[in-house]
RNA sequence: GACCCCAUCGUCCAGCCUGGUUAGGACACAAGCUUUUCAAGCUUGCGACACGGGUUCAAAUCCCGUUGGGGUCGCCA
């Protein structure tokens, strides 16, 4: 058994292409087959040495490895000597320097494993080009001769090649090899209810990289469109999904892609994943925010990933909420200045700056406990003195609890930050 | 337009193959709990078998039609 993505280096890897080699890739896996990534280049004007560097990376990232790549710009010998085969045996004809397959005229079965049989007649099909004017193959006949000489034993792709198999069948057939089984994957819909595009949200699986998705993230919800790991079962991993990959149990329905519901995967993920594992994922992006030097404390800043761990959706949420702990001074937006900081509050700020500069050692329960005392002393309710300075050393009004948060920004920022203001 | 594919909550998925369920779960939404804010978490609620005919004691499930949606009609892939 052997399946193939066949991308097309004329653009990145799209969010639906990834689709169809991670459900190739899983039913590969789940069949102990062979995987086979084949590049489609045949277009050497459009196809881009970077768009195919883009596909590989993305491939590696998501976890889709493949056991043989093929690139068919370094094939074309081989497809004009099948042309010529099929001029000699006159099952094609020139048109110029084209060659163009008659098409017979007959019925024409394919069995497509989630759909079972579809039936066309050819009577509706034109002849096809085999090879161009150029001399390059057309993508009908590329493929045929592709799949058929690397043991394609199932083709696995997108609903909108229905169409393209009656075409290819006949050419299989013209060459004298047996056609392959298929299944033709329910497309991916935009949250318009049109074709996923740019508008609807990112399509790039680098664009997804780059917002802060998990790769497990992605595959995991990739494959929840159009399938099910089981009853009541969502969050799986490659592994998990692969026991219980069946390619039958593809629905038929195209799936409209909620941004949503991504992101909710993506952020189970998160929670599932270690401190040190996400922090190792974060650090790359603090690096290119500047939010970190080349040195820097691992264990402080694990200590700051924990506290937001649970509550990111993406990696990139953790660069606007955690802010604060990277940012020397932070801004305090003059709306929050005039709720917040009034000479009592700043006094109170100074207070309890004093207070804590005495706590040691600096753990979120010793601040609690000088906090609470101070509150005490002032007769005034903890929640009149939380808010304030919660604004005071993040900026912001929302965020993890408070004390856990002064122990992540450490004792000497905490203090700092609550005497500055003034 | 021709050909092809498809049809369960707003969205994703389970159930369909092998008819008998109060049609189940998740996201989103709403309410409550918790709380130091916002999330998270927990509880509850809202919410669907497109329509019409058959077949059958019985249809979301099988058959036909209608309607609706989608795809393809390139010397692009």
């Amino acid at each position: 058994m052997k399946v193939r993505f066949a991308p097309s280096p004329t653009g990145y890897l799209h969010i639906g292409g990834a689709r169809t080699a991670l459900f190739n890739w899983m039913y590969a896996k789940a069949q102990k087959g062979q995987f086979v990534l084949r590049v489609e280049d045949t277009d050497l004007e459009r196809s881009k040495k970077k768009f195919l560097d883009e596909i590989l990376d993305s491939m590696k990232w998501l976890g889709l490895s493949w056991d043989e790549i093929y690139l068919q710009s370094e094939r074309f010998d081989i497809y004009r000597e099948y042309a010529e085969k099929l001029l000699t045996e006159k099952k094609a004809y020139k048109e110029g320097e084209a060659v163009i397959l008659k098409m017979p005229q007959k019925q024409i079965k394919i069995y497509d494993l989630i759909r079972d049989e579809i039936i066309f007649d050819t009577a509706t099909l034109k002849d096809q080009v085999l090879m161009k004017s150029d001399g390059s193959p057309t993508y009908s006949f590329a493929c045929v001769v592709d799949d058929a000489l690397m043991e394609i034993t199932h083709v696995v792709r997108g609903e909108d090649h229905i169409s393209n198999s009656p075409k290819q069948v006949i050419i299989y057939e013209a060459l004298g090899f047996k056609p392959p089984k298929f299944a033709h994957l329910p497309l991916i819909m935009g949250e318009d209810g049109g074709r996923l595009s740019k508008r609807t949200g990112a399509v790039a699986v680098s664009d997804y990289r780059k917002d802060g998705f998990l790769a497990q993230g992605v595959v995991n919800y990739l494959m929840l469109l159009g399938w099910s790991p089981g009853p009541n079962k969502e969050i799986v991993n490659l592994e998990k999904a692969v026991e219980s990959f069946s390619i039958k149990k593809v629905n038929k329905t195209s799936a409209v892609f909620s941004m949503d519901k991504l992101r909710w995967v993506n952020s189970q993920h998160i929670k599932q994943a270690s401190t040190e594992s996400i922090t190792e994922l974060l650090i790359p992006f603090l690096l290119e925010k500047g939010y970190l030097s080349e040195e820097f404390d691992r264990k402080r800043l694990e200590n700051v990933v924990s506290l937001f761990k649970g509550r990111l959706a993406t990696l990139a949420d953790f660069l606007d909420w955690a802010d604060f702990a990277f940012l020397e001074n932070i801004d305090v937006s003059d709306e929050n200045k005039k709720q917040f900081f009034n000479a009592e509050s700043v006094k109170r700020f100074h207070l309890l700056s004093k207070k804590l500069s005495n706590v040691d050692p600096f753990t979120a329960q010793e601040a609690e406990k000088g906090f609470r005392d101070l509150v005490k002393e002032l007769d005034i309710k903890a929640a009149d003195l939380v808010h304030p300075v919660r604004v005071a050393l993040t900026g912001k009004t929302i965020g993890p609890g408070l004390f856990e948060t002064m122990e992540a920004l450490g004792k000497e920022k905490t203090v700092c930050r609550l005497k500055q203001i003034s």
